[in-house]
DNA sequence: CATTGAAGTCTTTTT
DNA sequence: GACTTCAATG
């Protein structure tokens, strides 16, 4: 029934709907709907008609329940909506729809939500009668399946907000084409049950039903070449004139994509990486894919699992800087002279480290009144310091350099202590730094990087297997990472960049928009591409936008269009105090939720902070209203005291050299051992040459006098833990089981009740760092493909399939796969445990996974927001010295 | 004498 | 919530 439309049916006009014949009609023959919701049974009817690009189109429909309230309570607000949801279905009179479309705000709603994307939205009402109502859900049903096969056929979000009636979807099924069949074959992945059904129900025993079957069994989703060229043409004609260009750049000449927020960025990435792969046959191990955060990573991983399936997405080198390195570093570790048990030190234990130093140089401090910074100052500084290569040597020519006035004669040491003793502490501070993670063999963040440039730098081989590399958020690079990127680009020389000069907000972290220059020296070809085209906002928040980055001169013009329509105006609330702001935001999201009638969900809101430490008050405002809320990036799930506590214990067992894990569990549970007995422990260790654990192990033996206070007796259960911990690691224990026998060796739970009166949800992030440890096996990143994965299901229609001399296509890259993991997997480097840590100390969102389904307002700082995008967003606080921030030095970024 | 508990201060942004 | 300081306890 579909064959005989014309492709070009939605030119025909649907403004509103007075009756449902022909509202009916239209659902039916609307090929390009962009979101279809949930429907409920429900008595009114709202039916969106869209005009794009002149063209108009039924987009969006809704069944609201009854507005009988509504119209017996005239009041307006938020006291009118609420009762509505648990009113029985009651058809509403010709009055009641006037009142209803009289509802400003709901029809607001309406079009404010729909006008981010499409403009000139009409809005009108209809009333349904029951039998109505379920002809509707059909409609519904069979226009949902026909834009599964032939719309858009990546939208994750259409899929769980769907009505699937199995006998509806055999109605739709039946009436297509053969044609149409092998198309929603070759897509029906995205509807496995659908289609286990299907294929009993109908009994296929035909080339079509096969496929189906074939599509669900085999690990590779897509069973031929030729439905991979059909799915990449239709990927292909979604994008705009740039957006596809970039796509189809040729892979050998380096390219920059110079995308503005919300011009598809993301889509462009992870099309261009599918096409590599599916077009120019380009393996996925050999491509690298780089992201800044690990939330990026994770949906880049998302979206191309829909597009070429999850075999090949385990394969590509994808993830941050940070994991990359880390990763290849303990697969070369001998190479550049580390150990491959290296522990990742955090900004926590760098600080600590930082801290304990900076105590032996307290009486010089106090003696000479130096103002000093505290740890954390200093842990920045030393990171910027290493991020641009300066060496503890070479600061001191820095720092005497930014002494102003006198030329100085002699740059050394001695001079710098004269004239600039905090800076000579400083200098002094950061090679002791230095000096104590190599002795404790561990890695801080910075040193990922630079370690992972003397890797790739200086062995060629280490980065022979790349073929492409792809870099997210370019404007956010530093030195060390474009190092990093062209070393590993070396063998090839191919490159493909994203990034937005104007959204550079890490100049922070030392990221440098010169590298985008840098890039056009080092790869004369490069070629850019502009991305204008804003997909995301309303004109009005794009012309906000522009007014308040033109303030900065410096800038360089750049322009953004959107399609969309100026939408409502952003709103500027003034509030006496932080109090009555945070009250606000509560009620006011509950209007909004109200006021749309259920159009937009918690989910839709966010309340973005320019740090966390702002959440409070809004966060116990939410509390109060009851409103559900997830924060993003707040206090990070693997910085949480409990957590940490148990995972220093395991870096302890994997590395006894790691002093901080060494300090922080020594004395956990409580044992008497304080600050003085461990300083001297050390102490004694470094005369020794010995390691603190090891020192401590041979006290414990008797092997060594034990120092004054006598610790012998103290550390009896602290060092039976740790060899009990460290034998079952060596066998290969899971890090999950590790973690419970710790538990238990400790009687950490008695601990926790002891020590905080919160110990419940504590134990409960024990419990989840648990689940996160088991599930950390299962994805672990190249685990080679399992051997049930890689034998074809072995039932009755799997041999059929064969019999018939179908050809189930081979993944081409498999067996270089298998070659790379034998070659590169040096065994002793990659215990569960050491896998499961990296993991741990890489990984920043790993926020409960159930979480994200739920229903739920987001907190999230600015920076960790980037990329994201919800339909109401609140900022709170915008005022000097906290947005834009008291202490950044760099004002454009701030705008 | 070393350790622990209580009270008080300060909190950018990320891997 | 993490760190520091000061007084009280083992």
């Amino acid at each position: 029934m579909y064959n005989d439309l014309p492709l070009d049916i939605t030119d025909r006009i649907f403004t509103s709907f007075t009756d449902f014949e022909s509202l009916w009609t239209a659902i039916r023959v609307s090929k390009h709907s962009y979101s279809v919701f949930k429907l409920r049974s429900t008595s009114i009817l709202y039916a969106v008609s869209v005009n794009i690009a002149g063209r108009n189109v039924i987009h969006v429909l809704r069944l609201v329940r009854t507005a009988t309230n509504l119209a017996s309570s005239d009041s307006e607000g938020v006291d009118a909506i609420p009762a509505w949801k648990d009113v029985p279905r009651y058809p509403v009179t010709t009055e009641q729809r006037r009142l209803l479309i009289k509802y400003a705000d709901v029809l607001q709603g309406w079009e404010s939500f729909l006008s981010r994307r499409h403009k000139d939205c009409t809005v009108s009402a209809v009333t349904l009668t029951d039998a109505e109502s379920d002809r509707f859900q059909q409609a519904m049903c069979e226009f949902w399946m026909y834009q599964q096969c032939f719309g858009e056929i990546w939208r994750e979000d259409i899929l769980d907000d769907t009505p699937m009636d199995i006998e509806l979807q055999i109605m739709f099924l039946k009436r297509l084409s053969t044609e149409e069949l092998q198309r929603f074959a070759s897509v029906c992945l995205f509807m496995k049950d659908t289609c286990i059904w299907l294929c009993r129900a109908f009994g296929w025993n035909n080339d079509i039903g096969y496929r189906v079957v074939a599509a669900l069994t085999h690990p590779t989703p897509y069973p031929t070449s030729v439905h991979l060229s059909v799915i990449m043409d239709e990927l292909l004609s979604t994008l705009n004139g740039p957006q596809r260009k970039s796509v189809e750049h040729p892979p050998n000449v380096p390219l920059q994509i110079l995308a503005g927020p919300g011009s598809g960025k993301t889509k462009v990435l992870t099309t261009r990486i599918a096409y590599l792969i599916l077009r120019h046959a380009i393996a996925p191990s050999t491509i690298c894919a780089v992201t800044f955060t690990n939330k990026a990573a994770n949906e880049m991983k998302l979206r191309l699992t829909k597009l070429i399936g999850k075999e090949k997405v385990m394969r590509l080198k994808m993830g941050t800087f940070h994991a990359l390195c880390a990763r290849f570093l303990r697969q070369h570790a001998a190479l550049v002279g580390l150990e491959g048990n290296f522990t990742i030190c955090d900004a926590e234990e760098s600080k600590k480290l930082v801290g304990k130093i900076l105590k032996t140089y307290k009486d010089y401090i106090i003696a000479h009144k130096i103002m000093f910074d505290d740890s954390k100052e200093i842990v920045s500084k030393i990171s910027k310091a290493k991020t641009k290569g300066y060496e503890p040597d070479d600061m001191v020519a820095i720092l005497l350099d930014d002494l102003k006035g006198k030329t100085i004669p002699h740059k050394n040491l001695a001079t710098l202590k004269d004239l600039d003793p905090a800076g000579w502490i400083f200098v002094e501070v950061y090679r002791e730094y230095e000096r104590t993670l190599r002795a404790t063999n561990s890695l801080d963040f910075d040193d990922l990087l630079i370690w992972g440039v003397k890797l790739f730098g200086k062995h060629k081989q280490a980065a022979a297997w790349c073929k492409h590399v792809l870099v997210d958020e370019f404007q956010d690079t530093n030195t060390v990472q474009y190092d990093l990127m062209r070393y590993i680009a070396d063998a090839n020389r191919c490159v493909t960049i994203v990034g937005d000069p104007d959204q550079s907000i890490y100049g922070w972290r030392s990221a440098d928009i010169g590298n985008l220059k840098n890039m056009q020296r080092d790869f004369p070809s490069t070629k850019q591409i502009f991305l204008e085209q804003n997909y995301r906002s309303t004109a009005s928040i794009l012309a906000l936008s522009l007014g308040i980055i033109s303030g900065d001169n410096v800038r360089i013009k750049k322009t953004l269009h959107t399609a969309h329509p100026s939408g409502p105006r952003p709103m500027m609330h003034r509030f006496l105090d932080e109090k009555m702001e945070a009250q606000f935001i509560g009620t006011e999201m509950k209007r909004v939720v109200a006021a749309t009638g259920g159009i937009l969900d918690w989910n839709d809101f966010a309340i973005l902070l320019r740090f966390s430490a702002l959440s409070r008050e809004i966060e116990a405002s939410l509390q109060r209203e009851g409103i559900p809320y997830r924060m993003l990036g707040g206090h990070k799930f693997f910085e949480r005291l409990e957590v940490k506590d148990i995972l220093a214990y395991l870096q302890l067992v994997d590395n006894p050299q790691f002093l901080p894990a060494f300090m922080r569990t020594i004395n956990l549970p409580p044992r008497n051992i304080g600050e003085k007995s461990i300083a001297q422990v050390i102490q004694r260790a470094e005369q020794a040459g010995l390691s603190p654990m090891a020192l401590v192990e041979r006290i414990h033996d008797g092997k060594v006098p034990d120092i004054k206070p006598p610790l012998k007796r103290k550390v009896g259960p602290f060092v039976t833990t740790l060899r009990t911990l460290r034998e079952q690691a060596n066998s290969g224990t899971s890090p999950a089981m590790l973690i419970r026998k710790l538990l238990e060796l400790i009687k950490y739970t008695d601990h926790l009740k002891k020590s905080h009166e919160d110990w419940e949800t504590r134990l409960e992030n024990i419990v989840e760092l648990i689940n996160f440890a088991s599930q950390e096996k299962e994805t672990a990143l190249d685990a080679p493909p399992t051997e049930a994965a890689k034998v074809p299901v072995r039932d009755h229609r799997a041999t059929q399939l064969e019999d018939e001399g179908l050809v189930i296509i081979e993944d081409d890259s498999r067996n270089a796969m298998s070659q790379s993991t034998d070659a590169d997997d040096n065994a002793d480097n990659e215990t569960p445990l050491r896998q499961f840590l990296q993991a741990s100390m890489l990984s920043t969102d790993s926020q409960t996974k159930d979480d994200d389904n739920k229903d739920k307002v987001t907190i999230s700082t600015c920076h960790a927001a980037k990329g994201l995008e919800w339909p109401v967003v609140m900022v709170p606080a915008v005022e000097n010295k906290v947005f834009p921030h008291k202490r950044s030095d760099d004002h454009a970024e701030e705008r």
